[in-house]
DNA sequence: GCCTCCCTCCACCGATCGGTGGAGGCGGGG
DNA sequence: CCCCGCCTCCACCGATCGGTGGAGGGAGGC
């Protein structure tokens, strides 16, 4: 028997997934949560299998969630479903130690599968998903963009001037051109609006 | 008795819209579909009382698919459910005909008294989506870009300059700066890296 | 101690952009 | 028919940006 937690703040998807995993004899769940908080407590109390748990959540996020329910608990193994394909949490949700990742436009028996599959100990990933991970494993530099970057970034993203930028970073204008830059190289672009459209698209910003 | 057609192509979503719905003896779900066009075709075999339906699905829009049952259909009400309370569609969809729209992390009680209120032929809309409604009242002018504008948008978010553009749209570099200018004007917007990021925030782009 | 990375700043240049003030053509609605 | 909105284009200007080639200081790791 499979004891699940289920973590989600949409009342309707938790709905669905207490509904497609309790037809099933072989899973019981025992216990559902609505936010990042509610389901570390929840955790905690009832030492569950197996907690399927949403990546956007409000209290904690599913990857600050997965990281104390797997520090705390051991024994309890995360499957993180999400909506997303492109999500930018996916990497984080693995590294804080989930042990699946499905995309809730799976079918059901997909679903099911991938629960089996965690509670026995072996990942479960969405196609779309792993073409997802082996794609940004390719990519040599994972882009990382430092933090005064990204702080420039977001005030270029609010369509501020240099110079303007400067006043509000307090620093001089040379030195927001060569964040800027220095932005422009590690992101393989030539210009500003690229530069902001492509961060939001990996979901630095 | 209430007859409802669900209509959404995550399957996790569509069980927990049908657990929560079934659940009550006055509601009774007829049917499901996967895609917008499923969604228009069972509509029109099973003729429901209401189409509980996502905004975005493969196939057919969520307000395509009401538009079509909407001049089709006049017996038959459509209450669409969105994940996002942001979402740009929310006036699409009601223009389409949509007699409801509400959250999906709306708790189940609403959602349900939701569905009796659309098949009672009244308006069903969560707090936060009747908020933007009047939001938009509010604002004079929705800011509506033209064809052009938008192309020229799309490019800029692309990373182009004036000059690349103007080559990829076979039209020369001072229409570009118009279309741009223009664009600028009704976004209230000095820049095109901040017209480029309103616009995605507004759903234009 | 040394090396690397990040942050800071400077001067200079050509290219591009933002903005002004026009112009004409074309299609739809009153 | 006339007006209005959209699309197209022109010339010109100052401001800003992208890019080069530096420089120094402070924090952290080996």
């Amino acid at each position: 028997m499979i004891r699940v937690l289920v973590a989600d703040d949409h009342a309707v998807v938790r709905a669905g997934i207490v509904a497609l995993l309790d037809e099933h004899d072989d899973i019981d769940v025992v216990g559902q949560a609505a936010d990042g908080l509610a389901a570390v407590e929840e955790a905690r109390r009832l030492r569950p299998d197996l907690v399927v748990m949403d990546v956007r959540m409000p209290g904690a996020t599913g990857d600050e969630a997965t990281a104390r329910i797997r520090a705390e608990l051991p024994g309890t193994r995360v499957l993180i479903l999400t909506t997303y394909e492109t999500d930018a949490t996916i990497l984080a949700a693995i590294e804080a130690g989930a042990s699946g990742y499905l995309l809730k436009a799976a079918p059901a028996d997909e679903i099911v599968e991938g629960v089996r599959s965690v509670a026995r100990g072996e990942t479960a990933l969405s196609p779309a998903i792993a073409a997802q991970l082996v794609a940004r494993l390719r990519a040599p530099a994972p882009v990382e963009l430092t933090a005064r970057e990204l702080d420039v970034l977001r005030l270029v993203a609010a369509g501020c001037s240099n110079r303007v930028i400067g006043e509000r970073l307090f620093i001089g204008e040379a030195t927001v051109k060569s964040h800027l830059l220095k932005a422009f190289e590690k992101l393989g672009v030539h210009d500003r609006t690229r530069a902001v459209t492509l961060a939001m698209e990996r979901g630095l910003l």
